[in-house]
DNA sequence: ATGTCGCGTGAAACGCGA
């Protein structure tokens, strides 16, 4: 049975409880990757997650960014914090082995998955020391790419990248060219992630241009579609081969008091 | 040009981050 894996940036766990268990129940994944917490590891809601039947662990912090990893079989974490420079501290990045039982996969027996949930620099604005940091972290975040290649895995990178791929994943290209989210040295280092020979699980599945994952709360966005397609789940050559579906699931984004965000998901046939 | 949220501080309205 093909097992599912997504990624949602909730924008703050706290103010989006109802919202995130409510998506829970709907869509039943498997595996969630969370992004944008917001808060810190004394207050995450453990048990909530885990009366609908979830293992939970987070990486937490102070009012900003933190993230957690959510699966209906065992795991371990494996990774706490982006490897490559001690002195960062912002919570954005967690890795776990998720031990995906022998019912669940095709032949193999048990096998395990390594995911990854990411909340990559927003990087603006790009006169800041924001923007340097970000492609920073993107160069740690390929470093660390390339080490998981090397376990031969099936290996899944989800969650906000805070990079718009290509000029056919933005409502307005001209008007968000000098965007962090937009810029060439962004999308370069996104591509230089995925040339290592990863998928960008989306596009593997869906050609259609203007499929977005985010829309700004201001100016009705939502209501006309100008969003972005910013949340990405990679895949690595063991996961690809495993691939048969992905999806925008876009019911959160139309709910009272949504995330700016909504989920995608993928379908892996291990 | 602006439009909206959530957080922390600290007690209401503001600055920050997105």
């Amino acid at each position: 049975m093909p097992i599912t894996i997504a990624t949602f940036n909730v924008n703050s766990l706290r103010a989006r409880l109802a919202n995130v268990q409510d998506w829970l129940r709907l869509a039943k994944p498997d595996v969630a990757l969370l992004q944008e917490i917001k808060c810190q590891e004394h207050e995450f809601p453990q048990l909530e997650f885990q009366s609908l039947g979830y293992n939970c662990a987070a990486l937490g912090q102070k009012s900003y960014n933190g993230v957690a990893i959510l699966s209906r079989f065992k795991f371990d974490v494996v990774q706490r914090g982006l490897p490559g420079d001690d002195g960062d501290d912002q919570a954005r990045y967690m890795e776990a082995d998720i031990e995906v039982p022998a019912e669940q996969t095709r032949e193999q027996g048990a096998q395990k998955l390594r995911v990854a949930t990411i909340y990559l620099p927003n990087g603006n604005p790009v006169e800041s020391e924001k923007y340097p940091y970000k492609l920073a972290w993107m160069k740690r975040l390929r470093q660390r790419a390339a080490e998981l290649l090397k376990t031969e895995m099936p290996v899944v990178l989800g969650g906000d990248y805070n990079v718009c791929p290509t000029d056919d994943d933005v409502y307005d290209p001209a008007g968000w060219a000098e965007d962090a989210l937009c810029k060439p040295e962004s999308r370069a280092h996104f591509r230089a992630i995925v040339n290592l020979g990863y998928t960008d699980a989306f596009r593997a599945v869906c050609s259609e241009i203007n499929r977005y994952t985010f829309w700004d709360y201001q100016a009705g966005r939502w209501q006309r579609d100008e969003g972005l397609r910013i949340d990405h789940l990679l895949l690595s050559p063991q996961a690809a081969d495993c691939l048969s579906d992905c999806q925008i699931d876009r019911y959160p984004r139309k709910q009272e008091k949504p995330s700016d965000h909504t989920p995608i998901w993928c379908r892996l046939d291990l």
